[in-house]
DNA sequence: GTTGCCATCC
């Protein structure tokens, strides 16, 4: 870097006169200025077109030969191409710029570029520095280079000074190019407000400068600043509209990300994959089997078919099996020309929630054979399909090899499906064993596994001090109160059962609102909460829920009244229990839907006791099936029985 | 010659 410094510095006398000797830029169009631009383009094109250092090595001797090779726009094209491909500045970039008497701004810039974006940072400062110390003024995408660089590198004090240099040297403060990329280095070093800041002070914004601002609203978890950007911004394109869909998927409003898009399509805007995995993402958390058929017309129609687009097939892998049809996830993934890291990862967990443990890990052996390697939610998927069918043994051996043969140390989630599958299996001390030796501090998820456990097995002491440690970790949440309460309560500790109720509610915590919902004709979504008697065939659902309770007593029913947490009579439990938001849901699909159809719904909680007896004998006296998607997993109910062998 | 939207697990 020395040397490189020392030479760039003795560029400074020779400076003043760059002007003179190019005089031809200072001239009208000539023809030999006509020729120049001719053979700029075919230098050009030969350039793109090198794939190899060697390539481009070879085209720059010949250039050189022809007495082209140390022109300001050569070396550029070069210096560009070499960035792409990744060759170190230091290398064979430093020496082809250092053979050029006087670069031009762009020149600096390329060099600049380069060496901001394969850091450290400061190599690009200096370089900055020697530049104007060689007399030349930056252009805009010199900032642009360094804004994008320190936006990479969340340097924002480093970004704050370049943005002072912008005022100070005059001019570039207005320029479009520089404000946006300013903006974006706010953004991504997570200083929203001085990105507005910025936006609000721009003499000129364009459609970017906006959709950097919904972004980052969006990635910030504020769709309302975001929503009404978005409405206030004159010209709305697609990446623009793009942002909107994908912003309101990544916050868990997919009926809001698909309305978006409906609207964009209404509007006549182009969908592009990025649109579609947004699109893809939203009928996943919706589960909405219908929207997803739709979309998939939607993706294949633009071109952009999970056969021939990785990321859209992928996203679909995923779609599919949260819409409860791991068939149909199988197909897609099947079909798809091009398979990475991410489809198969999709497909093993898709298997997984839905119990189809020997397919999950039949997949995992089958992506060991290609040179796809697995990464730590592969790892998630294996685990969590063997937690879910008991194959201790199996999940086990993956865990204790999983760091040695495959790169992949565990984390806090890959205990916390160890101590999910171990628990489950009924191996409550080595579950807790192996907290004990967790590596890193157990985690909310690890200890609520380890409590799940202590529930299906019914250890009132392990679940105790379970619970403590997540009383400590998260005091607020109800679950926990309720999940050990019921556990008490199943072993006749009548005393610690009132205990906890007591400790619930001196902190006056309410219970997180159930609520499950299920796709009508024409793919309308019809929700319930628990309780809820809005829904306009709230007398006919009750009047279903009636008969099928009489049939299914016949056949031995009896509602659980421990899965009722309150401090109700027994009565008063039954009529909760019949008031469950499942199986409300299941008794509007089972009123407005043709026999011989599927009956699917999701829930945003766990599937209580009571009503996985009470779906599973539903299942066998009218004859449908009925898949759900709880929290955790899919169950498929057929004839009286569940996938998940009554074990989750 | 530069700038904005991307999937699996949590």
């Amino acid at each position: 870097m020395l040397t490189l410094s020392r030479k760039l510095s003795t560029t400074r006398s020779s400076s003043t006169s760059i002007a003179s000797v190019s005089p031809q830029i200072f001239n009208p169009v000539s023809q030999i200025e006509q020729k120049r631009k001719i053979l700029e383009h075919r230098i050009n094109f030969v350039l793109d077109d090198c794939k190899t250092v060697t390539q481009i090595k070879q085209v720059h001797g010949h250039l050189l030969r022809r007495g082209l090779g140390q022109s300001c726009y050569v070396v550029t094209k070069l210096i560009r191409i070499l960035t792409k491909l990744d060759v170190p500045m230091d290398t064979y970039p430093r020496l082809v710029f250092e053979q050029v008497k006087y670069p031009n701004p762009f020149l600096w810039t390329a060099m600049i570029r380069g060496y901001a974006q394969q850091g450290p940072l400061s190599q690009a400062i200096v370089l900055y520095d020697c530049m104007r110390r060689a007399g030349t003024g930056p252009v805009s995408f010199t900032f642009s280079a360094l804004f994008k660089a320190c936006g990479a590198a969340l340097d924002v004090n480093l970004g704050r000074q370049i943005h002072a240099q912008t005022i100070l040297i005059g001019g570039f403060a207005s320029d479009l190019y520089v404000g946006n990329t300013m903006i974006g280095m706010y953004v991504k070093c997570g200083f929203l407000e001085c990105g507005r800041k910025v936006f609000d002070e721009m003499p000129n914004r364009d459609v970017i400068s906006w959709t950097e601002l919904i972004v980052a609203y969006a990635k910030s978890g504020d769709m309302d600043l975001a929503r009404d950007l978005f409405d206030g911004l004159p010209v709305k394109d697609m990446v623009a509209w793009t942002a909107m869909v994908t912003g309101y998927a990544q916050n868990a409003q997919p009926r809001e990300a698909l309305d978006m898009f409906e609207r964009m399509q209404n509007v006549g805007v182009q969908t592009d994959d990025i649109t579609l995995v947004g699109v893809i993402s939203a009928c996943a958390q919706l589960g909405a089997s219908q929207y997803a058929n739709w979309v998939r017309d939607v993706a294949e129609r633009s071109g952009f078919g999970p056969s021939e687009n990785v990321v859209v097939g992928s996203a679909m892998i995923d779609m599919y099996s949260k819409c409860g049809s791991v068939v149909d996830a199988y197909k897609v993934f099947e079909g798809m020309n091009e398979r990475n890291i991410f489809s198969y990862s999709s497909m093993i967990v898709g298997f997984a929630i839905h119990g189809r443990a020997h397919a999950a890990i039949q997949l995992f052996h089958d992506m060991l054979k290609t040179d796809i390697e697995p990464n730590h939610v592969t790892f998630i998927g294996v685990l969590t399909a063997c937690s879910h069918v008991g194959l201790v043994d199996q999940g086990r051996h993956l865990f204790a090899t999983m760091e040695k043969y495959y790169g992949v140390a565990p984390s806090a989630d890959h205990y916390t499906c160890m101590v999910d599958l171990l628990g489950r299996a009924g191996h409550l001390e080595e579950a807790l064993e192996l907290i004990e030796t967790m590596p890193m501090e157990p985690s909310v998820g690890v200890w609520g596994a380890l409590l799940g456990a202590c529930r299906i097995h019914r250890n009132p002491d392990i679940a105790q001090l379970a619970a403590n440690h997540l009383f400590e970790l998260e005091p607020n949440d109800i679950g926990n109160y309720i999940v050990l309460s019921n556990i008490y309560a199943m072993a006749g500790r009548l005393d610690d059962v009132s205990r906890v109720r007591k400790l619930m509610r001196g902190k006056g915590l309410r219970k997180n609102p159930g609520y499950s919902w299920i796709e009508a004709e024409k793919g309308q979504i019809h929700e319930f909460f628990a309780g809820d008697t809005t829904h306009r065939m709230s007398i006919e659902i009750k009047q279903a829920l009636e008969d099928l309770l009489v049939r299914l007593k016949a056949r031995g029913y009896q509602p659980d009244l421990n899965s009722v947490a309150y401090d109700v009579s027994d009565e008063e439990k039954k009529r909760i229990l019949m008031t469950h938001s499942e199986k409300l849901a299941l008794a509007y699909g089972l009123v407005s839907t043709n026999a011989g159809c599927t009956i699917r719904i999701m829930k945003n909680l766990r599937i209580c006791d009571d009503c996985h007896a009470f779906m599973c004998g539903a299942s066998q006296i009218t004859a449908r099936e009925m898949v759900i998607r709880d929290n955790m997993r899919f169950h498929h109910f057929h004839d009286g029985m569940c996938s998940c062998g009554n074990f989750w």
